[in-house]
DNA sequence: TTATAATAACTAATGTCATTAGTTTTGACA
DNA sequence: TGTCAAAACTAATGACATTAGTTATTATAA
């Protein structure tokens, strides 16, 4: 029985690797043991099960991603922080896709913790948004659009969505800053009709 | 041995069902066979496995959004055509939030007839597009930022991932409007930089 | 240095699911 | 009424998650 001194950051950074190269769905117990050259079960000295194992993976995933944010927010404002935060967004999505669908996953309903974790994330989002001077509800809609809108394109781009062949970068580029003038065309004079 | 008399429709209609109401990932051989009172390997007379019927739920859900935008783009044009685009989109989204999740799987690789099948409801927004007399690249970028718009905010909705009680039907039709305005701005005179 | 306790990893077993092979029997049609 | 395709079945296998209970290693304390 030859011990091999497994620790949680240890299975947590095979069950990432695995979910980067072949997605979430191929993080199971069985995968991850096998790459850890150890049986199923001795797994549950670590981790609570496999909805367990996923929990801490979005965990890690929203760790490395307030990294990102933070990294890119500094010293940025107005236009650039709009477009750092939107970089490092994608950027994110791209180095770690299995980790950015762990993070994607809906929340059990008690699990204020990982709730609140996400929540820090949204807040990084505000945050870039901050120097439109948006205020109140305003403000939470605009936040709402940049989300659905980086989340989309990560979204799409990492399940081959986009068929042409036509550059991704240019698209995504593009897209913020049209982003970035329709907010601004729709604080001088377009908020009234909605 | 008292036969049912199952065809095709019938296990696609109870497979929906199970999708729309707990999710695609619900949607197992053994959970539409209880639904239907039959033993899961009956189901392999009708179809060819567990993924062969999610790819028939994605052709199925690809038809109904295809109706959908029939109907919507009828006689539209504008900003008007892509207000009733986006407003079909979500709708189907929300009403069938089970095959939207089976029609955003990535098809196999060699599954031509699915892919095609995708690429006419990307023609939707291409047509949706159209009155801005966008051509060649401009009009692929367009495009993908607003699928990545309508995909992000439909996906965030649907997983609950918008926390404040603000209305979303608001945020959703701001959310267009200022993308109408962007491009707007985008076309006279933003083109040069990016 | 040695005894003890915590625990890492194990085996065995159960239950769910997908899938295959092979069987029965129904029901349509000749 | 007899025949035959096929709808539904049972039985069996293999992947997986999970639980219970076992063994043996390692750290710690005497």
């Amino acid at each position: 029985m030859p011990r091999i001194g497994l620790d949680l950051p240890t299975l947590l950074q095979t069950a990432t690797d695995i979910a980067d190269e072949s997605g979430l769905e191929s993080v199971t117990l069985a995968s991850v043991a096998q790459k850890l050259q150890i049986r199923s079960p001795s797994l549950y000295n670590h981790v609570n099960g496999l909805p367990d194992l996923r929990r801490h993976l979005a965990f890690r995933g929203l760790a490395l991603l307030k990294e990102r944010f933070e990294r890119a927010l500094e010293g940025k404002d107005g236009d650039d922080a709009v477009r750092a935060f939107s970089q490092a967004y994608l950027g994110f999505a791209r180095e770690h896709p299995g980790l950015y669908e762990a993070v994607q996953r809906a929340p059990e309903p008690d699990d204020d913790a990982l709730k609140q974790a996400m929540g820090e994330i949204v807040g990084y989002a505000v945050r870039a948004l901050e120097g439109y001077g948006l205020r109140g509800d305003p403000a939470i809609h605009a936040v709402r659009a940049i989300r659905s809108l980086l989340h989309g394109f990560a979204s799409l781009e990492r399940q081959g969505g986009f068929g042409m062949p036509l550059d991704l970068d240019v698209t995504f580029r593009l897209m913020v800053e049209t982003f970035l003038a329709g907010v601004k065309a729709m604080k001088d004079g377009g908020g009234e009709q909605g």
